[in-house]
This record gives structure tokens, C-alpha cells and sequence, in this order.
DNA sequence: GCAAAAGTGTTCTTGGTACACCCATGG
DNA sequence: CCATGGGTGTACCAAGAACACTTTTGC
């Protein structure tokens, strides 16, 4: 080690897993089983190894508590937070990584959690330990955003949906309704976002609803922009980086 | 100090400071004082204090290079780089930042570094140290961006400038040319974008152009896009974060 | 007058919104 | 038959692209 003892400090990975259950955006959230905030919600997250990428110690953590990984998954990092007193313990700087999966079986518990649970956001976000609230906000709004210019929309669906699977993702997540019309239609145009798989699939009542996978496009060009949010926290744009 | 020792790293904050001068993008470099890579060119940066945040070792590092500060300047998170190997010294995760500056006079030298000075883009792209060329490319990538959403080309002209002096960054830093009408009435019919100062400047040869102010506006509505470049490193968004 | 840059007006086209309407199924 | 969700066609409108044309200066 060749610099100075006093300008070390602790790195870790938070997750804001986000999925859509019962019509609602959901948070993977543990029980933390240790001082501070014990007994208290909070995202997953660990610190990060000497050998490992920020990428890498984001998928290890992923791995611990869900059982995706890999192609299925959408994972990009999401925020920094360097607040010097986040953690009472000591000095640890934490890079947020915003992951978006299917429906999943429930999750397992990881090692320093009592246990693992999905959690509608706008009932745990009040109730979260550290700054986890703010990232998970953040999260959230980066999530919104995505689905304007990219295809993760597909990332909440399993690996066959309906165009109203997908329309119902972008409701649920952006809190709004959309027109099932247009949408069809600006899905079907936008090349590569979806892809039929020939299969169909019957609702409970109505017409049944032609079954699509995902397609090899990621951005949405032209994006599919909800209505301009009063400009707050302005939505900002970073390429992926690491 | 709760925590294993082994956990332990250094974190830097790298800056990419971009103006436009003589009509080209530039960078601010240092020149190494220090091994490794003792002479190279390379962004400026250093390590993080315990007690200050990114943001804070960010305005440091370049209140020690430039002398501009405060609400002059645009500067945001571009990236994380966390390679484990990146510096050769030991395990240093480094977050980048994007600042934007009007053409400031002559840059000053930092602590370990020889001598600053501002050099074209295209031309060190190659030549830096450490990651540096990479954290460049991402940080140019996220401005051209910017510029198609926020209000930030302002942020490379002096207090008081002409229409056409903006038109001239988009080019500059788009690398494209931009039709002078249709950007004339785009900026004008957004809703502080720039404010009249009242005044006008003549050009060498033709009709004096009003000069403007930075308005109260930070993002476009409708944005200002450039041509859809091919679906590559599909620029992506992040929420403002720390 | 001529060159050059500022600025205006107009046409064409693209793509979003709103909505009327038809389709296919279960009950 | 009806209710319900899937899917198509179309009229309208906002905004970008292209470009003819006018304005205001220096030479």
C-alpha cells in the first residue's frame, strides 16, 4: 500500500430490485439482523472485495439474494452517495445499483439479514434504514426514465407477454395510464423491441392477446415519453460506464 | 473503525473540464509530475478526504486547477471506474466528473502535477495515463448528450453571448453542423433558455447579432436532438445522485 | 454594390393523441 | 346475445427539417 493509512475508507453496494407484482412496483428489501437499524428494512447490499468490480460485487450481492442473474436481468448503476456520516460506523461510500427483474419466487435471506421480502415502494420507502429511501427514489426515477428511451420495460415481464403485459409495466411503474391502443402500435413499429413468438395466450374474458419475447433492440428511438414531469430533480443522463 | 481492514480502498474523483476554444473541444491535462506514467498527460483528480463528500473533493480538485468556481460551472458525476487493477499502486476506485467551462485563461498547475494546459480532444484521447482515455470518451459521450436535454451548452460561453455562439458549441461538441434558423427559433421559443441582455455584438462582416444570458431553464422541453447515432453504447440516464 | 451573418416566413413531413370502430373469446 | 380486452384506421395537431427570402452591417 503506498498511500496514506487516513484516506482509506469502505466501499459498498446497495440494490434497489425492483419488480411489478399485483399491479404494484415492488422493492426487494431484507430485515437487518445487526446493529444499527436491527430489525429495520433496508435494501441488500455488501461491501466491496479487493479482486472484484463495482459491477461484480453488484451481481455477487444479486446473486445472494434472488435466483436470476445474468441475461434476464437488467442491472446499471443508478447513484453515489459520499454523505461522511451515512453509516455511524464508520466512512463508507456506497455506489446504488438499480436491478429490474420478473415476477419472482420470494427471495432468500442473505448472510447479515434476518430475512428477504418484496415490499411495495410507497409503503417501505418511508421506513428504510441509512439514506436507503433516497436511493431507493432515486432508483425509481431513473427506472421511469428508462422506460422512455430503452427497452427494460421488457426486463419486468417473464420470458412470453402480451403487449398488455408490457403497457401494464409502464403503468404500473410510471404511476399513469396509457392509451392500450397506441401503445400497441408504437411497440409493434419501434423494430426489435419485441419479437411474436407465434403462441397466443386467453385472458379471463376478451380476445386472446398475441404472445411476444424480447427483441435485440435496447433504446427506444423515437422514445416513448410520458407526460413532462414538472421540472424538479431533472432527470440526467450518464453512459453506463463501469 | 468497525469494519475488516482487508475491505479497505482509496477513492480519487477525476475531472474531465471541457470547453471549446479556436472551434474545438478541449480538455483540461496535467502533466505527471509523479510515477507511474511520470510526464504522460492526464486528467486531473485526486484522492477523496474522510470528511468531505464526492461533490465537495470534486469542487476542491478544481478550484486548484482553474479559477472558476461556484454557479459559473457545470459539474456532475459522469462514471465510476473500479477496475481493480487500474492503477498499478494499489486499489483505487475513482468516480468521474464532467465539468463544463467557458474558455477560461490559462489553466494552473496542481500539486503533483508539472503543468496544466487545455488540449484538443482528438489529440490526448490517445496519449493519457492510467484509464484516463476512457473516462475521457464516457465524459465527452455524456455532454454531447446533455446538450441534446439540458440548457448546458450555456454553461461553454462567457456571460454574455450570441445565438450564434451557441450554435457554434452544438457543432463543436456534436462534431455536426446545425442549421442556424431552426436553432434560432428552437432556443428562442424555449422558455428560459436565454434571456436579451440588451445589447448586440458585431461580427466581422454582417448584421450584429443580440447578445443573451443564461436563463433560469436546466432542461429542454421539447429536447434538442442531434441525428440518431447507430445504436451503440446506447447513451443511458441517471438521476443527479450525490 | 457585394459578401456575410442575423433573423423571418412558409411548406412539407413525421410522429404523437384521441377516438371510432372491428375482432375474438367466455359466459 | 353481452361484456371484455385485443387490435386497426383515421382525423387532427405539434414540432422538426428544409429552404426561400429579408435585414443589417463592413468593405
Amino acid at each position: 500500500m503506498t498511500f496514506r493509512q487516513e484516506l482509506l475508507l469502505h466501499m459498498t453496494v446497495d440494490l434497489a430490485i425492483l419488480t411489478v407484482r399485483e399491479n404494484r412496483l415492488n422493492v426487494l428489501v431484507i430485515e437487518r439482523g445487526n446493529e444499527p437499524y436491527r430489525g429495520q428494512d433496508a435494501l441488500p447490499g455488501g461491501f466491496v472485495r479487493p479482486w472484484e468490480t463495482l459491477d461484480e460485487a453488484a451481481r455477487r450481492e444479486l446473486a445472494e439474494e434472488t435466483s436470476v442473474g445474468g441475461d434476464e436481468l437488467y442491472l446499471t448503476v443508478s447513484g453515489i452517495y459520499s454523505a461522511p456520516d451515512r453509516d455511524p460506523r464508520s466512512r463508507v461510500v456506497s455506489v446504488a445499483y438499480l436491478a429490474i427483474a420478473p415476477d419472482l419466487p420470494m427471495p432468500t435471506a442473505g448472510s447479515d439479514a434476518i430475512g428477504a421480502r418484496w415490499a411495495p415502494v410507497d409503503a417501505v420507502r418511508a421506513t428504510l434504514a441509512f439514506d436507503h429511501a433516497a436511493i431507493l427514489a432515486d432508483a425509481v426515477e431513473l427506472a421511469r426514465t428508462r422506460l422512455e428511451f430503452t427497452t427494460v420495460a421488457a426486463a419486468f415481464c417473464p420470458s412470453e407477454f402480451t403487449i398488455g403485459d408490457l403497457r401494464n409495466v409502464y403503468e404500473v411503474v410510471w404511476g399513469t395510464s396509457v392509451d392500450p391502443r397506441n401503445f400497441a402500435r408504437k411497440v409493434a413499429h419501434t423494430d426489435g423491441f419485441v419479437v411474436p413468438t407465434g403462441g397466443k395466450r386467453a385472458p379471463e374474458t376478451g380476445r386472446p392477446a398475441t404472445l411476444y419475447r424480447r427483441g435485440p433492440a435496447t433504446t427506444l428511438n423515437p422514445p416513448l415519453l410520458r407526460e413532462a414531469t414538472v421540472d424538479q430533480a431533472s432527470p440526467e443522463l450518464e453512459p453506463a460506464g463501469c
